[in-house]
RNA sequence: GGCCUAUUCGUCUAUCGGCUAGGACGACAGAUUUUCAUUCUGUAAAGAGCAGUUCGACUCUGCUAUAGGCUACCA
């Protein structure tokens, strides 16, 4: 069988796409894409109860903003969502008329039942009766029509009592399901319980059911979800048979887990809260309870470095290669390296990849995205050395919002000297080598203050003139040079001091040198 | 409880029967630096346990342990 690759990211729309869910879909877009198939996007909205308000145009813009395309059904197109393709509708609660004819179909053949047990009654069995289930066993004392007359059933749902359909499981049945990652993974049909297919308190189906359905009529060629589907992948495999859909049925692929960084478990929403670091690609304003989840993007992620960190987790080619773009990820991705156990998080290694691409970025590129932070703390900015500055300090930082932590002296002056540099860089002898150097500064032509191009801060006028008469006077360069960048930066941090006067220019400096001279002598 | 899946440094991983077990993050140390960083170099750090198959096992098999997932009219 050689189909075309169709794959598909099937999310519900109940909160904020989680971290896990975005290396899902990035690796059925990096299988779609290398094998020039489609990456279908369908939205899984079948339990109408914990629908929130806000989750759909949340998952496609966060996609959008990763860099993982969708070519079919539902994504973000100038800052609202768009559907193309024609297996529409891609939103299971539009497709209710679709699935009734595909219950009736079951019905019909047999493979599903009607049945009456209410919420209430079965739980009620589940206390009665431990590890109760629905199925071969038991189905046929409970309320459903298997066991009440045909007329009962008839009248019942007449009368519009509420019901479910549920899928008849042939018991002490072996399914193998062939799993591309795992291998053959093979389950009794014993231990699987007659699924509810469909509900009719909201006329829709269940996953299960619409699941099966859509990839059905979506012609997805390839399933690709999160080990969490394993256990049910033998039911679906089941109800492909049940609707005579084995020859066209999909390949399955059961992605290992993303597991909290400490401790054991699926990664949460609230590990994020409690380790301090985003567990969602955006920032996600909660409409239905209210709370706030912070993002990568809003916390200084580039797209590409989570898409990195993410494709990492769980994925690794032969050899050491760590840095991969979106490209090579495509060309080299594959199924068969994906590992099979979990992936415990890493927030530490996330930032290390952020610090990577950021280095990647040009002082100009990375100037423009400074701009917002800037001017948060500025009321007016000079733009010109902006970019000269950040190539500075760039290398220090991992996220562009901390390049203002290190380039802020920058832009404004001192007004207080950090007292531990003081206590170590400021000696009795400070006030008067700086009033030395001072008269020796002002000396200096103002064309002969920047370092000229091609040559290194050492090589300027200022190092020389400063160094001759450094060691003219038999001082030590480190207490004056520490003196001097104390009074410059207001604390012992900070790039070369030459880049500092270079980027200041002489009168700053010189200003900035008389006022420290005032404050601290 | 039942079923399923997994198990190499603290973490992500390489190795597809021949290993002095490699890389990266993190940690630590040293070098560089007039500051703080950066950078560079180095160090510590792993095959869950027990059997079996084999000339040889991290790699194959079994058992045990541990971890995770599933076991809803959620997905």
């Amino acid at each position: 069988m050689n189909r075309k690759v169709r794959v598909r990211f099937a999310p519900s729309p109940t909160g904020a796409l989680h971290i896990g869910g975005v290396r899902t879909a990035l690796y059925n877009y990096l299988f779609a894409r290398q094998h020039g198939g489609d990456m279908l996007l369908r939205i899984e909205d079948t339990d109408s109860t914990r629908f929130v308000p806000g989750a759909e145009e949340y998952i496609l813009e966060a996609l959008d903003w990763l860099g993982i395309g969708i070519d079919e059904g539902l994504r973000w197109e100038n800052g609202k969502i768009a559907q193309v393709g024609n297996h529409g509708p891609y939103r299971q609660s539009e497709r209710r008329d679709i699935y009734h004819q595909y219950v009736k179909q079951l019905l019909d053949s047999g493979h599903a039942y009607y049945a009456f047990d209410t919420p209430a009654e079965l739980d009620a069995k589940r206390q009665e009766i431990p590890n109760f289930q629905y199925d071969a066993r038991t189905r046929t004392q409970m309320v459903n029509s298997l066991t009440l007359p045909a007329d009962e059933v008839q009248a019942r749902i007449a009368r519009g009592d509420q019901y479910v359909v549920r899928f008849l499981v042939e018991p002490n049945e072996d399914v193998t399901v062939h799993d591309l990652i795992r291998g053959d993974v093979t389950i009794n049909s014993n231990i699987l319980d007659d699924k509810v297919l469909y509900k009719s308190a909201d006329d829709l189906p269940t996953y299960h059911l619409a699941n099966i359905v859509d990839d059905h009529l979506m012609e997805v060629s390839h399933v690709i979800r999160g080990e969490e589907w394993l256990p049910s992948a033998p039911l679906h495999i089941l109800l492909y048979r049940a609707f005579g859909w084995v020859d066209t049925m999909p390949e399955f692929a059961h992605l290992p887990l993303l597991l909290k960084p400490d401790g054991n478990g699926k990664l949460s929403k609230r590990d994020g809260d409690r380790l301090g670091f985003p567990v969602f690609p955006l920032e996600f304003h909660n409409q239905k309870d209210g709370s706030v989840s912070s993002g990568y993007r809003e916390s200084g992620y580039f797209p590409e470095a989570v898409i990195n960190f993410l494709a990492l987790l769980g994925w690794h080619n032969t050899g050491d290669q760590e840095l991969f773009s979106m490209d090579e990820l495509i060309q080299q991705f594959s199924l068969d390296r994906v590992s099979k156990a979990g992936a415990k998080f890493d927030y530490e290694k996330g930032k290390w990849f952020n610090h990577q691409y950021l280095q990647l970025k040009s002082n100009e590129e990375l100037s423009q995205l400074f701009m917002p932070t800037l001017q948060a703390h500025l009321t007016s900015v000079a733009k010109d050395n902006v970019a000269d500055i950040i190539g500075l300090v760039k290398d220090r930082v991992n996220f562009v919002p901390e390049l203002w932590e290190q380039a802020n002296f920058f832009f404004v002056a001192p007004t207080e000297y950090d007292e531990k540099s003081l206590a170590k860089r400021w000696k009795e002898d400070s006030p008067r080598h700086i009033q030395e150097l001072l008269a020796l500064l002002e000396t200096v032509d103002e064309k002969d203050w920047v370092t000229p191009a091609g040559k290194t801060a050492e090589e300027g006028v200022l190092n020389q003139l400063v160094m001759s008469w450094i060691a003219e006077k038999e001082y030590g360069v480190g207490i004056v040079m520490n003196a001097f960048r104390i009074c410059l930066v207001g604390a012992a941090r900070g790039p070369h001091i030459w880049n500092i006067t270079d980027i200041l220019g002489k009168d700053e400096t010189l200003r900035r040198v008389r006022t420290a001279l005032q404050k601290l002598a």
